[in-house]
DNA sequence: ACAAAAGTGTTATCAGTACACCCATGC
DNA sequence: GCATGGGTGTACTGATAACACTTTTGT
């Protein structure tokens, strides 16, 4: 049995996936579809960001984290929570009032909003009983509700992010060369980055460590792999009071 | 007639205010008291931040708005949505209970927790009815509920907010001189700062104006006095795309 | 004249930026 | 042998960090 939900308190949660090779971060959206049943005509069709409400007895992370599970299947993946979204309305375009009209929704729901850190790659779409699929975050399909700005707001709490910490290897592979770690940092600041200078920078890091490994079945010169090693950043990091204003 | 509450949700709002003469960074809270009826035991004591349920027709950020100008009298001071505080059990330690026992409060409420920046002289404590009171940040009393850790969660927030925002002049009088900046910087960040090459870095910014004013009844030499221009700051401003990892 | 805080300059070091070509590999 | 992306070095510039004494004013 499903224990008791607070009705008017629900936990969104933006999944942001990087695919390596295609060199895109996306969003993971599940489908939300309804037609008439007299005139067969489609009354909603569009993506929503997945999300549930908060179970009585557990807490904001708890259900951030529950939802990430049932979505994906993954646990343990970095999760943030970024904001609460309140507004009286957020719910209430037309769309949205026929598709909550059946469900258990309160038409006031407040949201904690979490986002995720994760690769494409290890999530399962195929059996995915949602309907769930990535799309690249600066070409996001017509989205219900507020998920539009929920979005837009984890996005930009990301960039700010990636800056300061080292997030963005929660978003490749273990092993990574170089440049995919560059080729990233471009796809979400939107930004050219020159390759011999970012190089430097990242190797003379302690934590950015050299494999004895090369990258296997290539179809040019293979690159060196690398690994991050949080445990060499814990030790090495220290506060920095930089004023830049 | 007030309006009717979203009884499970609330905001809470952690009140900076910066004493730029006693050079002290405070946080303005409200005396929570009970004694018994018939042993006249005292049953709770302590301190709370100022709070209050959301409105059904409101936003979040009208809540904190209405909040604070019911404790301060003020309006269109910097505030800033930082967090959501939703566990289960956070209004349940024993002096909670009490308190709460006779308040339309749902136990299970999550709250929605905004900082705000402003100047201690601007409040006018005499005739408050809620015997609202300044403490040190770093001289908190015996908090009630999960206050004390919103309150240390909104300085981390703010502590890293500073260093790369101008939001430092909201604590400050709109004339202010070089060494009462740094002094701010030193009692939000707990560093000593080179005064040199503080100077020197501010004065070079294009949006910290001198005036052709000096500070007057103090029993020393007076110092020159500048000003913030958020006009100038938002012309000059650029995104800068730094990775420091 | 004294106390108190305001204000000032130089040097060394480090990090960021700009920039163009050769190299290793798989096919 | 050629196409593809991997990998490399140098010089310039600007910002930060370290450091101690003189000046101005009110009392």
């Amino acid at each position: 049995m499903e224990p008791e939900k607070i009705l008017n308190i629900s936990v969104d949660c933006v999944v942001f996936g990087y695919d390596t090779s295609t060199k895109s971060l996306n969003v993971l959206l599940i489908k939300r579809y309804l037609e008439s049943e007299t005139t067969k005509d489609i009354l909603v069709d569009d993506y929503v960001l997945t999300g549930y409400h908060v179970y009585k007895t557990e807490t904001l992370d708890e259900t951030a984290t529950r939802v990430l599970k049932e979505l994906t299947g993954l646990t343990g993946q970095y999760k943030k929570q970024f904001k609460a979204f309140g507004d009286p309305d957020r719910l209430m375009n037309p769309k949205d009032l026929i598709w909550i009209k059946n469900a258990e929704f309160h038409k006031r729901t407040t949201t904690i909003a979490y986002y995720f850190l994760l690769k494409t790659e290890d999530v399962d779409l195929k059996n995915n009983k949602n309907k769930a699929q990535w799309f690249p975050v600066n070409a996001l399909p017509e989205l219900g509700f507020d998920h539009k700005q929920i979005i837009v707001e984890a996005y930009e709490d990301l960039k700010v992010k990636c800056l300061s910490e080292p997030i963005i290897f929660k978003l490749l592979p273990y092993k990574f060369t170089i440049n995919e770690v560059q080729d990233l940092y471009q796809s979400i600041l939107g930004i050219e980055i020159d390759n011999r200078n970012f190089r430097r920078k990242l190797i003379n890091k302690k934590y950015i460590i050299a494999l004895d490994e090369k990258q296997v079945g290539v179809s040019k010169k293979p690159a060196q792999l690398y690994m991050f090693s949080k445990e060499v950043y814990d030790t090495v990091f220290q506060k920095n009071y930089l004023i830049s204003i």
